[in-house]
DNA sequence: AGCACGCCGACT
DNA sequence: GTCGGCGTGCTC
């Protein structure tokens, strides 16, 4: 809800017992719900006598700061958003309910003390050969201190494994002292610390020559230019500080690897936070990082509300990604706010990526943020070269152009592995019927379901509804029904019947859909059991194949062509994110990219002067249109069953005098009909952002007023980054 | 959002 | 006479 309510302070407890951010048990309506403390006033606008008293007040290792407090209030001020719903994504689940929480030590293991140093390693080389995932544990765990769950899980080991080594006295079990992080000399690993490239030197000083005051910088550095390097030797310095460090990363980005990597250089605790975990790992987490225990903060996207006791830099790294960027509820852009965090505490803070954002970008080149540039790989490697071929000029079969087969056939000859992209899952996009063009579209959508051929489905890809598949058209009874386009699915199959003596692996949605199964088949990848992986978009970011050579990409035209302007964006920063999984050393990778339109100017300019001469051009280009970065938008939304009412709930709502600020629409969304429900846009943009939020403002003030606000669904996104929904 | 209330049609 | 589906209004 869009206000905050006002509660007296008991007869049993004094107003000093509040403060700003503390958690209290309200009764609201007909049930108690938990509220937050905004604000302590001695008046309301309310009658005094109607106030209800608060119930009770939570613990204080349950609050949040002032700090905390203001900085919500800020988010929720800048995304027009409630701040109630604000605060509730900062709180960890557990606290936004009533029940009381478990905040006492946590259970943590250490290389029992009584085996010093070589006793241990005795210890480990007598476990029995057929227990390789407890030797592997053991190792884990020897160089490091006070393991709690989280980690040994995400490390990729079970409780069975832990159990087995605790019963046979080679780890020990003991409760997690709870104590502020105190930096000492044994905190840094210097062992495999690598020597900086002159190029990461420069870098690395010229932040760290900075860490006491606020300050964005972007680091524009290659993939493979070793940018986390560069966040090491940053961190190192900010911890010896005793500060905290938040790192966020890509939903995808959170693998065991980069874990591996921090725990490998800092002796120091480092916690995680990401959607896999438990509501109670959660809790606790957020609470080792409210303590201050914490001093290494690894999340994802809503990590950016950890509660730190005292931060010291906020890293993002690949701050281009998709996944930064709330796309429901409260819709946040985590790499923006952390921005607005970072100035608000007076830190620095650092943006990494080989391909940045057009927003980022257009900050460095205007001196907002400071600009720093990695252009070399380590070692002798080199980036992959992207080819184009032309469709038209081809012989096409299954999607598959005759230059590509050959490619595919050479590389695999040489023993090397092929990766291939395919942004469509299922078998085939639609299914026709051969006589009359019938297409089997899903009705609350109005689009064609996707066959699913190894589940019998069809599965319509906008709204999840799925039913058996059809054998007679629907339109006029004819049997001669035919898949139309290629999916994962069938492409994975045809390249089997292809290359026979090859094994071929699918990854996508569906073929991971089953806990643990994408680190399963990515094992097997790098175990070289398949020599050909088809793949959507998930396989673009964040895993590397030394052995893949050959990535072909089979279809970017949509992007060439889209309604949102951001698509070639888009488009570009994930050709060269595929073009940096292939290759190494001594087997540089190639790049192939299947188009209908090899002369476009777009794809043109990426592949010939690569994304750092692309995206400046591409800023010129909206500057010429005015359009983010170069103007500011606000998007409402709204559906309704009818599609008159959001319409004209959105024309009502649009009316006013906007200064400075264009009003556009309402106009259908993209896809009009989804799920059953009719959907409309309006959009506003502005020169400056003071005034697009006073637009949206009279905007949400007349949808205070208007009859149809409840009758449908709406929404504000500030800074949206997808225009076709 | 989530809950209660009340109206109305369907069913026993 | 009863049940439940859904539109409406309220939450300090």
């Amino acid at each position: 809800m869009r206000q905050s309510f006002t509660y007296s302070i008991p007869e049993s407890l004094k107003a000093e017992d509040f403060s700003v951010g503390d958690r209290v048990l309200v009764s609201f309506g007909p049930r108690k719900l938990i509220g937050v403390v905004l604000d302590l006033v001695d008046e309301s606008e309310l009658d005094v006598e109607k106030l209800k008293p608060i119930i009770e007040l939570m613990p204080q290792e349950s609050k949040l700061s002032k700090q905390q407090i203001d900085f919500l209030s800020l988010c929720a001020r800048y995304y027009h958003h409630p701040i109630g719903d604000v605060i509730s994504q900062a709180l960890p689940v557990l606290l936004r309910q009533t029940k009381s929480v478990d905040l006492s030590p946590e259970p943590c293991w250490d290389v029992n003390p009584e085996l010093e140093g070589d006793a241990f390693k005795q210890a480990v080389s007598k476990l029995p050969k057929s227990a390789a995932k407890q030797v592997a544990l053991a190792n884990y765990v020897v160089d490091k201190k006070h393991l709690t769950w989280p980690q040994i899980r995400m490390a990729g080991f079970s409780k069975a494994q832990l159990n087995a080594l605790l019963k046979k006295d080679l780890l020990v079990e003991g409760l997690l002292p709870k104590e502020i992080f105190n930096y000492s000399d044994d905190c840094v690993n210097h062992d495999d610390k690598p020597q900086l490239s002159i190029e990461q030197s420069v870098v690395v000083s010229a932040i760290n020559n900075q860490l006491d005051q606020y300050r964005c910088h972007l680091i524009d550095g290659i993939t493979g230019s070793g940018k986390t390097e560069v966040y090491l030797q940053i961190i190192e310095q900010v911890i010896a500080q005793n500060k905290q460090v938040l790192v966020l990363v890509p939903e995808i980005g959170l693998t065991p690897q980069t874990l591996s990597r921090f725990e490998k250089r800092f002796n120091v605790p480092v916690v995680l936070q990401h959607s896999a975990l438990t509501d109670n790992d959660r809790l606790q987490t957020w609470h080792r990082t409210k303590q201050g225990e914490a001093a290494i903060i690894i999340a994802t996207r809503s990590g950016v509300f950890a509660p730190l006791l005292k931060p010291g830099i906020i890293i993002v790294d690949e701050e281009h990604d998709g996944s930064l960027k709330q796309q429901e509820g409260f819709r946040y852009h985590a790499r923006d706010i952390a921005i607005l965090r970072a100035r608000q505490l007076n830190i620095p803070i650092v943006l990494g990526t080989a391909t940045p954002s057009l927003e980022t970008l257009h900050n460095a080149q205007t001196g907002k943020y400071q600009y720093h540039q990695l252009t070399k790989r380590a070692g002798q490697s080199q980036l992959a070269k992207i080819e184009l071929i032309d469709m038209a000029r081809q012989q096409v079969e299954f999607g598959l152009s005759g230059s590509l087969k050959k490619a595919i056939e050479t590389t695999l000859a040489r023993g090397e592995q092929v990766l291939i992209f395919l942004n469509r899952r299922g078998f085939a996009p639609a299914i026709t019927c051969e006589e009359c063009r019938w297409i089997a579209d899903c009705q609350r959508c109005n689009k064609p379901y996707t066959l699913h051929q190894n589940q019998g489905l069809l599965v319509c890809h906008h709204c999840g509804s799925q039913k058996r598949i059809v054998r007679q058209c629907g339109q006029c009874g004819s049997p001669r029904i035919k898949p139309l386009g290629q999916g994962t699915e069938q492409l994975e199959q045809r390249l089997a019947d292809l290359f026979p003596d090859y094994s071929s692996v699918r990854i996508d949605r569906d073929s991971t859909r089953r806990k643990g199964e994408l680190a399963k088949l990515l094992q097997q990848v790098t175990d070289k059991e398949h020599q050909i992986l088809v793949g959507t978009q998930m396989l673009a970011k964040g895993h590397h194949f030394p052995d893949v050579t050959l990535v072909a990409v089979l279809d970017v035209d949509g992007a060439l062509f889209s309604y949102d302007f951001r698509a070639p964006e888009h488009m570009a920063q994930l050709l060269v994110q595929v073009s940096g999984r292939a290759g190494r050393e001594s087997k540089p990778g190639k790049v192939i990219i299947q188009t209908n339109f090899p002369e476009h100017p777009l794809l043109q300019d990426l592949v010939q002067n690569g994304y750092p001469h692309f995206a400046r051009y591409a800023l010129m280009e909206r500057q010429q249109a005015r359009i983010p970065p170069f103007g500011f938008q606000a998007l409402f939304r709204a559906e309704a069953n009818y599609p008159n009412m959001p319409e004209s709930f959105l024309r009502e709502v649009s009316q006013g005098d906007f200064a400075q600020c264009l009003s556009m629409g309402p106009i259908a969304a993209a896809q009009e009909k989804k799920a059953g429900k009719f959907r409309y846009h309006l959009l506003l943009q502005a020169q400056e952002r003071k005034y697009l939020h006073l637009a949206v403002r009279q905007v949400l003030a007349n949808i205070e007023q208007s009859s149809l606000q409840n009758k449908v669904r709406w929404t504000v996104d500030i800074d949206p980054q997808e225009l076709s929904w």
